[in-house]
RNA sequence: GGCGGCGUAGCCAAGUGGUUAAGGCGGAGGUCUGCAAAACCUCUACUCACCGGUUCGACUCCGGUCGCCGCCUCCA
């Protein structure tokens, strides 16, 4: 079996991830926060765990993979508090919305996906049992880790902590600490409403941010688990306070290997409200471009890397991925070819490139050149085809390759279940006629028609093809 | 200030201490076609920000310069 290599922000190397005997790859994703619908920037994230979760499948392990929900948290109490509304009730339309936009980019859905307002027993636990190990103290009732207490503390980010003194930040959280690398685990209740309260043996109040994720991922994942992913802006502070709650709490190793996507970028400049930048998927949708082509666009960067969202890239993508999908319906025809073995080359050709594919992921995640594989099978495809030595044998060695690799991009297969409308179809029909009496330039006036809709025609010895494009 | 990353053709983007520096988009020419589209063929970086160094040999390693970016504070 090939393992996979992935960079591991821990240790700073590409390692391999080798599962437990008997055991699927354990691991976890810091999921949204809902209090507004997540823009493209968090789904390039996701999309990454997303490909990483498929090639561990792509390669033959089993995956058990804990994405939380966020639905506590400040923001969340500000807004519910705003529209008088509670937690349930405002997050209810961001959480829906995010598993739209999952099911729109064919993400597939993690095994466990916890919200943090139902695991406040077990944030209270671990807090109990870091109270117990002397890791925590208590300013005015609120709880905080101490990190003095963890020396290996710093280790993921490689922060010079010590730099951080106490006040030279601005600290929102208008509670005293001790040491301003200290960290809240749970927060007196203050003047949040009564159901953004819950009663602890230390005092009723709200979890901090950190503490779900530890309580989380371990109660489904076990004290220590494989793969810990999430943005690069989450290594500090908040995985470099979870393992020190983790670890201090069980006195086990928590993840053994941290996956951290870089960031999205638009037209080279962060995204943020000010600058009116920041999308979404249905903002997407809007302009015209399809599920699949936000899926290709997002999944063909290197997850370590800047990603440059542009219009024009995507536009970009819109080309690439109809070359596939047009590779792809010409396989499907081809498959009705009288048979015959396959050609040796056919049979070489997609032997080749799918072991490149596999040799490109498994290699930190190699999305453009596993890409590379996927066009280099399409143009050996296409050239063979061209030279009329695919049968339906061959056809069918090409399209199972190419369905291999849809395994993890998910967007190769053509979209189906687009029908031509009414007034569209009459034009389609009426160009057919004219051309049957060679009237070509009214076939030429019905193409024109049917362009100006977006509809883009190809004849083929088959017969006439169409495929719609952004108007 | 501290830590880290990036700078490859018109655009996007891989990559390696040593044969012709992947792939996509765009562009040029050709084949095919009623015309197109699709596809195929050919061409499109004698060069990898710049300057030094190490080496038999560097785009790939080291040092420096310039430029861009991220983190050190909530954030995917």
């Amino acid at each position: 079996m090939t393992r996979l290599k992935l960079y591991n922000t821990l240790s700073g190397r590409i390692e391999e991830i080798v599962p437990s005997d008997g055991q699927p790859i354990k691991m976890y994703v810091c999921g949204p926060t809902v209090y507004s619908r997540a823009h493209i920037g968090n789904f390039r994230t996701f999309m990454a765990t997303d490909m990483l979760r498929r090639t561990l499948k792509f390669l033959g392990m089993e995956v058990l993979e804990v994405m939380n929900i966020t639905d506590v948290d400040d923001r969340i109490i500000q807004l519910a508090s705003a529209k008088d509304t509670n937690i349930e009730a405002f997050t209810e339309e961001p959480t829906r919305a995010y598993l739209e936009d999952l099911a729109t980019l064919r993400m597939e859905i993690p095994e466990v996906m916890p919200k943090a307002t139902e695991h406040v027993g077990e944030m209270i636990a671990l807090i109990e049992q870091l109270m117990a190990r002397g890791h925590t103290y208590t300013v005015d009732g609120s709880v905080y880790f101490r990190i003095a207490s963890f020396p290996s503390y710093g280790g993921l980010s490689r922060l010079d902590v010590s730099g951080i003194k106490t006040g030279a930040r601005v600290d929102t959280d208008k509670y005293e600490k001790e040491d301003a690398r200290d960290f809240v685990l749970w927060k007196l209740k203050g003047d949040e409403p009564p159901w953004a309260q819950w009663d602890a043996s230390f005092g009723r109040g709200r979890p901090g941010w950190h503490i779900e994720c530890s309580a989380m991922s371990m109660k489904y994942l076990g004290e220590t688990f494989d793969i810990h992913c999430g943005g690069v802006d989450l290594i500090f502070p908040h995985h470099e306070n979870e393992i020190a709650q983790s670890e201090c709490g069980t006195g086990k190793l928590f993840a053994k290997h941290w996956m951290h996507v870089d960031h999205l970028l638009v037209e080279n400049e962060t995204m943020s409200k000010s600058k009116g930048n920041v999308y979404n998927i249905p903002d997407l949708l809007a302009r015209g471009f399809r599920s699949d082509q936000i899926r290709y666009m997002l999944a063909q960067s290197h997850y370590r890397k800047a990603f440059n969202f542009t219009w024009d890239g995507l536009a970009q993508v819109e080309t690439a991925l109809a070359r596939i999908h047009t590779f792809w319906n010409r396989l499907l025809e081809e498959t009705s070819t009288p048979a015959g073995p396959a050609h040796d080359d056919v049979v070489q050709a997609a032997t080749s490139a799918l072991a490149a594919f596999e040799a490109a992921l498994a290699n930190d995640l190699n999305a453009p050149e596993a890409l590379a594989a996927v066009h280099g099978l399409v143009s050996e495809g296409n050239s063979v085809a061209d030279r009329g030595t695919v049968n339906g044998a061959g056809a069918r060695v090409l399209l199972d390759a190419l369905k291999k690799m849809d395994q993890v991009f998910a967007c190769f297969e053509p979209p189906t279940g687009d029908l031509l409308s009414g007034d569209e179809q009459a034009l389609f029909d009426a160009r057919q006629d004219a051309r049957k009496r060679r009237d070509f330039s009214a076939a030429d006036v019905a193409r024109k028609a049917l362009q100006e809709r977006g509809v883009i025609l190809e004849d083929t010895a088959k017969g006439t093809r169409w495929k719609r494009v952004r108007a």
